[in-house]
DNA sequence: AATACAAATCAAATTTATTTGATTTGATGT
DNA sequence: ACATCAAATCAAATAAATTTGATTTGTATT
């Protein structure tokens, strides 16, 4: 059973390594497929089979299967939620004690 | 040099593990010294060192020193660069083209 | 200058992530 | 049913990240 943190990690990895990044570069323009995808990367097909899975995993890119092919697209979903969660993560809380050191 | 993937990668890198993740919830409640994060972590001096070093040099966390104790804070800065790249990075731009398949 | 202590750095061991090529699965067309 | 092609999965190799313990560096205290 995953964590808490796992799954917030887990949407952050997306945009953790370069290629990643340069897929969702390619998809600002719009929806890609996969064999558009392929002919602009430095990457196989099944590095990039790999790397697609973790960006829709992380809920920030969604897939759409056409017939043979699957459709990439950035979700407006997936960001916004990767956003608050940002924002949430780094947002000071409520409750705030500052204890500190001996001295 | 690094690339401009590389720098963005090292934004959410600090994002992608879930012991970072625990120390930023730590630190949402306010400055801590590490004394501190050590006592309420599971992670040893070294490890400690190695895991805040990937979050100052993120940008999201900032570090203080005083005396020989260092003292870290979420950045407000920092988070606020964070969310306007991931905001940057899943948005889609202007000259959008939708090329796709042969079919 | 010598000691004490916090944190950074280093080096080795371990774990996790990524790459690569081969195989399998799934959908389409004949 | 068979052949074809796109994508997913698998397994092995490689690369990168993390952990751990030892050492070093920097600051303060005596």
């Amino acid at each position: 059973m995953a964590t808490v943190y796992e799954n917030h990690a887990r949407v952050f990895k997306a945009l953790c390594d370069e290629k990643r990044l340069k897929i969702l570069e390619l998809l600002r323009s719009g929806e890609k497929c996969a064999c558009v995808l392929l002919e602009q990367l430095d990457l196989g097909q099944s590095g990039l089979s790999y790397h697609m899975k973790i960006l829709v995993e992380s809920g920030i890119v969604e897939s759409r299967q056409e017939g043979k092919w699957t459709h990439y697209k950035i979700s407006e979903k997936g960001s916004a939620y990767a956003g608050d969660l940002l924002r949430e993560l780094t947002t000071p809380n409520a409750a705030a004690k500052e204890i500190c050191c001996k001295k």
